[in-house]
RNA sequence: GGUGCUUUGGCCGAGCGGUUAGGCACAGGUCUGCAAAACCUGCUACAGCGGUUCGAUUCCGCUAGGCACCUCCA
């Protein structure tokens, strides 16, 4: 199996991967809090961990993925009158509370099935697992790392950082996080401003409530992520992933529980994807940038000049680092859709170049499949550049998922592909073999690219039909030298979205 | 205020102590009835000032700008 490497949020490092078991990986990542539609936001850690589940399962390994959706205890302030995000939703819609959340969760759900995000293995709720989150508070409780007060229940900070030290993870001490932390109203329970709720008695009003030992309640945010990841992957497990913005408070409150209940962090590598800035700004309802998928997909916003397809939006995101940001913009989306599209076309070519020398490629995936586990350890090929090429497709990807290396390297592969497809270059049965593996396992496996324009199905072979029709009466227009005509028939077809191209071997066309 | 990150050509965005990132845009060429596409060529940058070094865009320091987290956020 080749060597993977990714950077250790916590040691701030690129290391090789080692699973705690042989051949298996656990992953977890945080999952959206569902309260609104899904957002620009949402689709980065979509994309990043989709990509890196796939590409694991390509190298071989057995992934368990796990992928929470929050829908209770995520609250809109640290304050004690601070409301539940859900609730408010539920509040304003004037909606039940899991009516929001179902909503949600579908929406999000189609979000992510568009940007073909395949599903986790497990998606747990918070909700769901309201008994689970009371044992580790009673774990916590016991172990001495909580104090109840006024009928909730709070981590103590103070205590556990004699113990333990808390800030491994956002690299602070707890001097620095005392000196940052507001002093809020409505924290009288605490004993200081940094602990935080592990359980929160309800308010008369608060519809969302459980019995405890201590009170009708709610489990605080950062609990849940720590007692469903230990009841899918276990005490220890090898990866958390989830945004840069949740590294403090969120993921370092888990290490804080993990640590106390279970005597372990729990966690061997820590992988955070940066955020999605717009114009330079992280995006953010006040600033008016606010951009949801759909508004994305329909082009219906102000900040948008038109629709962008959910490929050319992974596209746009492949095309940078995930541990950096990605500022988005118009004239980033427009260059992403033509470079996708160039891709796509190249592997159209790519397919009934490598047909003639009798190579197929393999059926495309459907949504929720993974590429087969049959990354090769070496490359076979003739051609030593596209050799190359694919090698190192494999070695970027393999360094700390390094896609837009692997892109840069794919559209060398292209360039090849158009050349051999021009008859300046020819390739043997290997090259094709080994392009035709590339495609069919990193661009549309891995990288989960897809042909958007081919999939219309039933439609397509309508317009095949047509377009044949279309083109015949073309041609004949063209031996007759009848110009008129056929420009007049190129320009009303290129008027309804439909590009004729002319090449040696005939006519080609592509919606645009 | 604290902590961390960042500043790359018209735009997006990699990378690195000495070798072309890539995409998009732009210009010229080839091909074509003309287009389009494709291919070829060109444009070739690393905020500023110092330092380390045979050599720095890449390491260190300072200055200036930007961003993020510290409060809910993917």
């Amino acid at each position: 199996m080749r060597n993977l490497y990714i950077t250790n949020s916590l040691s701030r490092k690129k290391e090789i991967f080692k699973p705690i078991n042989e051949g298996h990986v656990g992953l977890y990542v945080c999952g959206p809090t569902v309260y609104g539609d899904a957002h620009l936001g949402h689709a980065r850690p979509g994309v990043t961990y989709d990509v890196f589940v796939k590409l694991l399962r390509h190298l071989g390994y057995k992934v368990r993925y796990v992928r929470n959706i929050t829908d209770v205890g995520h609250l809109e302030h640290d304050a004690d009158e601070g409301e539940d995000k859900i609730a408010k939703k539920a509040r304003l819609e004037q909606l039940e509370p899991m009516e929001v959340v179902q909503k949600c969760t579908l929406a999000y759900h189609e979000a992510m099935r568009m940007l073909n995000v395949a599903p986790p293995s497990i998606e747990p709720r918070a909700s769901g697992h309201i008994m689970e989150q009371i044992d580790l508070v009673k774990k916590i409780l016991e172990a001495g790392y909580a104090y109840e007060s006024n009928g909730s229940i709070y981590f103590d900070v103070l205590k556990y950082d004699k113990d333990h030290r808390y800030g491994i993870l956002s690299g602070r001490t707890l001097d620095e996080v005392k000196e940052g932390t507001r002093d809020l109203d409505g924290q009288q329970d605490k004993r200081a401003s940094y602990d935080f709720a592990l359980w929160k008695k309800a308010s008369p009003e608060h519809i969302m409530r459980w019995p405890s030992p201590w009170s009708d309640g709610f489990p605080g945010w950062h609990l849940e992520c720590s007692a469903m990841s230990e009841k899918y992957l276990g005490r220890e497990f090898d990866i958390h992933g989830g945004g840069m913005d949740l590294l403090f408070p969120h993921h370092e409150c888990e290490i804080a529980q993990n640590t106390a209940s279970r005597g372990t962090s729990g966690v061997k590598y820590w992988m955070h994807n940066n955020m999605i800035t717009i114009e330079g700004k992280k995006m953010g309802k006040s600033l008016g940038n606010f951009i949801t998928l759909p508004e994305l997909f329909a082009g219906k916003h102000e900040k948008l000049q038109q629709a962008y397809t959910p490929m050319t939006v992974r596209f746009f995101i492949l095309q940078a680092h995930y541990r950096g940001t990605l500022d988005f913009s118009n004239e980033a989306l427009q260059a992403a859709e033509k470079g996708l599209k160039r891709i796509m076309q190249a592997a159209k070519d790519l397919r009934s170049l490598a047909s003639a020398v009798g190579i197929k490629s393999a059926p495309a995936l459907a949504y929720g499949e993974f590429p087969a586990a049959v990354a090769p350890e070496k490359i076979e090929a003739s051609n030593a550049e596209v050799k190359a090429i694919i090698e190192n497709v494999y070695e970027a990807l393999c360094d700390d998922l390094n896609t837009p290396i692997a892109l840069s390297n794919i559209f060398d592969a292209v360039r090849i592909i158009n050349t051999v497809k021009e008859k300046k270059l020819t390739l043997d049965k290997s090259d094709y073999q080994a392009l035709i593996d590339l495609f069919d396992n990193i661009v549309s496996g891995v990288l989960g690219l897809r042909d958007e324009e081919s999939e219309g199905g039933k439609a397509t072979k309508t317009i095949d039909g047509l377009m044949q029709m279309v083109l015949e009466q073309r041609k004949a227009a063209k031996a007759a030298k009848d110009w008129a005509t056929s420009d007049r028939i190129r320009d009303e077809l290129k008027a309804i979205g439909i590009q004729i191209k002319d090449t040696k071997d005939g006519t080609e066309w592509t919606l645009e």
